[in-house]
DNA sequence: CTCCCGATAT
DNA sequence: ATATCAGGAG
């Protein structure tokens, strides 16, 4: 397991690799981010990135993704996939948020979470990016280099990778190194194929090392 | 644990 | 053909 100052270092070489890691998914309000990480579940940056504009030109306000019924919003987002599940959460988060937050999309990790389809993943998120909270989300990329690298066991739950990440890496880190994780595991770390031989951090991870033995 | 699910890369 | 993608709910 890494210790404080190897995972010091290796955050360290993720900003020389991507000094401008940063929030992917389009957007211009808190609203907006949050319909955008909702419909990312399980689907790429990119492919959401293709439906947002035309659905954010479409429904701007809570109000507008009711004004419509269900079918019409699956159809709009359908391409995403998972899409009866999204469409549905989209319409009952827009309800309670007029509601329960007078229209306009709560500041608090916890009250994010009492939304539909926002599970603390995307709730961090939301905070992080959004309310500039520290904050560390943990997505399938984090998790997977967390893991890879040895900062927490592989048995570890997605809870407990972010209780370890948040033990060891200061407060003031905690959205710049989420972002920093993610484009690591996205554009080097990859889970097909990882190109182990040509990474700066080989000699700090536990997979590398293993997989070169291994010669994969 | 299973289900939801289309697009893309390998 | 199969694995994977900024997960969440039942």
């Amino acid at each position: 397991m890494l210790n404080k100052s190897q995972i010091a270092l290796c955050l360290e070489e993720m900003e020389k690799m991507f000094p401008d890691a940063h929030c992917e998914l389009h957007h211009t309000t808190p609203f907006e981010l949050t319909i955008a990480v909702l419909l990312s579940a399980q689907c790429t940056d990119a492919l959401v990135n293709k439906v947002t504009p035309a659905l954010f030109a479409k429904y701007k306000t809570p109000e507008d993704y009711l004004s419509v019924s269900l079918e019409e919003l699956q159809d709009d987002i359908r391409s995403i996939g998972l899409y009866r599940n999204k469409a549905k959460n989209i319409q009952k988060l827009a309800e309670l948020v007029i509601k329960e937050y007078s229209g306009s999309i709560p500041q608090d990790r916890d009250e994010l979470t009492k939304l539909p389809g926002v599970g603390r993943k995307t709730a961090n998120v939301v905070v992080s990016v959004a309310f500039g909270v520290p904050a560390i989300a943990v997505d399938t990329h984090v998790e997977r280099v967390s893991k890879r690298l040895g900062i927490c066991r592989w048995k570890d739950s997605v809870l407990t990778v972010e209780e370890t990440l948040m033990k060891k890496i200061p407060r003031h880190l905690w959205s710049a190194t989420h972002h920093r994780l993610i484009f690591f595991g996205r554009y080097h770390c990859k889970a097909q194929n990882p190109n182990c031989r040509e990474c700066p951090l080989l000699s700090l991870c536990r997979e590398g090392k293993k997989r070169m033995k291994d010669k994969l």
